[in-house]
DNA sequence: ATTTATTTTTAGAGTAGTCTAAATTTATGA
DNA sequence: TCATAAATTTAGACTACTCTAAAAATAAAT
């Protein structure tokens, strides 16, 4: 059984082996936990006593097969919570990461279970983040970030990259959700900004920072 | 705020003292816990140091008001929880202790105010326990033990004093439930055992540690 | 009332996790 | 390639909680 820490260590590692492929590094995962390096060199060592992680000094860490299976778990858990928050208990896709950063790490695999028959296994969390089955499988989406988009083709929202509240309150108030669909219609070279219209018509020009958030995919 | 191990302090403390009324000793607080009398002594000092408990040495502990009411917080919760594990997630009624006891600690009044309309405020959770509102106001129960219960008149179940699988299963396994109706038939000095009448005209002989632990209220 | 038993507290130490500051290793760049 | 910068690890200390064993206080019993 692991602590709290440690899932929360475990699903990091996973999740920035993903964006970031291959060998994680102290100084990355100590900025994505709030803490300070030195702190992760002691917990990594834990965890590679536990076989959970791979590491050698220096040489930053990855996940063994047993510690993806934990972080999956981890996420799985999450996703599945805020699932229930939104379509439950009617909470906001921007008020849900906090309290599913609590609920993830309650330990019942019969809870989660029921839980997922509960919401009618879903596939997807309310970003859009795909939710691994029991067995730990994963959809894999092809998705690409906005600012990668081409003109003049349909895309739709799949996916947001960062859960703060700050950016879907942005994405709420200008009426993107995921399966939102839009097509490009502008680039600029200038500060990388681009203007979408929506289904509804309307246009809208979107900062680079936006379109680094947001993944779309060929509708 | 309060650590998990503060609120089940605090949560032990005033159940203790609603059981067996004021001054609780650290011995009967460390048995509860299933911890030592010299850690209780400590997490006591830490409780009365941020005023949540009275505290004098050698002379027991009492919960102070806001004690009282951050004990009550934590009580609602676990109880809500209970009723989502089961009416929700069709757990039983004998499931749902533990992984209420790792809810209970979930850090959320928007969650818990959301549960308590998602659950359509219920008054008692699946064992019978009245379940604070958001005030912190309490049904009190004016119901007694199955073993002080008379003969002859007419009883339904209200509560269950223990929350082991052991007592729940076998009333389960006699068709005991909250809301069941029963007369007591007789009463036996040898082993303070008791025959009772169920509605459905069924006969049970009950043993004094099942009536111990059983509530009743006259119908 | 004084011994004995029980309860409670203190003292000292251990585990999990955190930090700062210093030392070491790796990466970078003239 | 050699100096310097950046990243990483170690060392030592701190908080929260736990324990055992011994000391002190209270309760019980002759």
């Amino acid at each position: 059984m692991l602590s709290h820490t440690e899932e929360n260590y475990l699903k990091a590692i996973f999740n920035l082996e993903l964006s970031h492929s291959k060998n994680v590094s102290t100084t990355l995962i100590a900025k994505n936990l709030h803490t300070k390096a030195s702190s992760v060199t002691d917990m990594i060592k834990k965890l590679a006593e536990k076989n959970l992680v791979n590491y050698q000094k220096y040489k930053g860490v990855t996940t063994t097969t047993e510690g993806k299976k934990r972080a999956i778990k981890v996420v799985r858990k999450h996703r599945l919570w805020e699932v229930f928050l939104v379509e439950k208990l009617n909470f906001n896709w921007d008020e849900v990461h906090e309290i599913a950063e609590q609920l993830e790490h309650i330990e019942s695999d019969e809870l989660i279970e029921r839980l997922d028959t509960y919401l009618n296994y879903p596939t997807k969390d309310p970003h859009g983040d795909p939710i691994p089955d029991a067995k730990g499988k994963m959809r894999a989406e092809k998705a690409i970030l906005l600012s990668n988009a081409n003109k003049d083709i349909l895309y739709k929202i799949t996916c947001v990259k960062d859960n703060s509240s700050a950016l879907l309150q942005f994405l709420d108030k200008h009426a993107l959700n995921i399966d939102s669909e839009l097509t490009v219609l502008d680039k600029f070279d200038f500060d990388n900004s681009i203007t979408v219209e929506l289904n509804n018509g309307n246009n809208l020009t979107l900062s680079h920072k936006i379109c680094t958030n947001v993944f779309v995919t060929i509708k």
